[in-house]
DNA sequence: GCCGGTAAGTTACCACGAGTAAGTTACCTT
DNA sequence: AAGGTAACTTACTCGTGGTAACTTACCGGC
């Protein structure tokens, strides 16, 4: 008997939201280059010129995925710093729904980020504003900094999550940990962390060398 | 006539610092992905399969690459750091030094970071290794701190170096001025920066501006 | 000087995956 | 029901990573 079910058509805009959830879906597991257009075909039930005709290119496939995700990064970051009052708290809530939602996407995000070659000019569209909301809320905390002082600033603070997040989930670091260690450094700064100029460097014992 | 040279045979040593100079030229031009093993090859005056033989595939051809760009960098910034006396010497010199280094290495540079997934394992090493030694220097700055708190530190400041580099050389940003802007935040914090309507974060004089 | 062994190098091939041209069929309109 | 069109498939090409099998330059011993 034929168990092949009898073609059955489907809307574009369906079916390219199929396409993309296969897609995030093959590429968090076997990475990007990993993946082949096939695979993706396969788990839409569909051959590989359809993708094709939706997105172009293996790339467009990518970017599409990127753009998706880049809405809903951007729309849960923003929300959650709006709900705050003062710039820090902005920063803190920011941040924290940040670490958040990578978590909630695991698999996909870890590809995006790690396969930057390909996603190029796509991730760093994003970087670009995360660092133009960060500068603003710093322009409000530091008037008295010039605008190239404020960027510089905010691309410290946009490297740090991006790479706090990937440390955090690997050693199994709580959003909120991680948070609270980027405030530490960006709000506080580390010059009063010292133990006073008579401090020597004494060493508590829970601190192994590494 | 026949212009081909009568096949030169190279040590094996010398070969593979051909092939990678190559390797990492044709990188730097065309990506990894864009580069193909036989530009690579022809532009040693070699076949294909010699680059096999000596390093197993493509993706060994890159991490050779990075491996010996690793022990540079390595290098440099720790001369860097070990010039200086205090904690925040050592970090700003080292940070210098790494934004030099980068510059002066930048194409091959900015593929090999923009280049992760494949790059992948060996990238986080290096990062490991600056973790490590910055997490260090946090230790004797401030001996109160835990282990995991001082690591989330150094993830912090890696992290925004790696971004400071790439926005420094596309916005035209002089190494020292980066550097200072990294201090800014992780020496002094944001908190200082507040009240004042005439005061951004006080500088030392001691560093002046390129 | 010549001769054999070995490492360096080449030619000629395979496999596989991105991308495409041309033909086929389901659904909607009238 | 006819027939137009957009969705879909089959069947290919081409480029590139990788390999098997053969060839040749160099270096030692006699």
């Amino acid at each position: 008997m034929d168990t092949r079910a009898p073609r059955r058509r489907v809307g574009r805009a369906e079916r390219e939201r199929q396409i993309l959830d296969a897609a995030l879906a093959v590429f968090g597991e076997r990475g990007y280059q990993g993946a082949s257009m096939d695979q993706v075909a396969e788990r839409v039930g569909v051959t590989k010129p359809v993708l094709y005709t939706h997105f172009g290119s293996k790339h467009g496939l990518l970017l599409a995925c990127i753009a998706r995700a880049r809405a809903e990064l951007l729309e849960v970051t923003s929300a959650a710093a709006a709900a705050a009052s003062t710039p820090e708290e902005m920063l803190r809530r920011g941040t924290l729904a940040f670490f958040e939602y990578l978590e909630s996407r695991a698999p996909e995000w870890t590809v995006l980020y790690s396969e930057s070659a390909v996603a190029g000019e796509s991730l760093e569209e994003i970087r670009a504003q995360q660092t133009d909301f960060i500068a603003g809320l710093l322009a409000t905390q530091a008037p008295g900094a010039d605008a190239q002082r404020l960027t510089g600033w905010a691309n410290v603070i946009v490297g740090a999550c991006e790479r706090l997040a990937l440390w955090r989930t690997r050693a199994g670091v709580s959003s909120e940990q991680a948070t609270e260690y980027l405030m530490d450094l960006v709000w506080s700064g580390l010059a009063g962390a010292a133990g006073g100029p008579s401090s020597p460097p004494e060493r508590t014992g829970d601190n192994p060398p590494s």
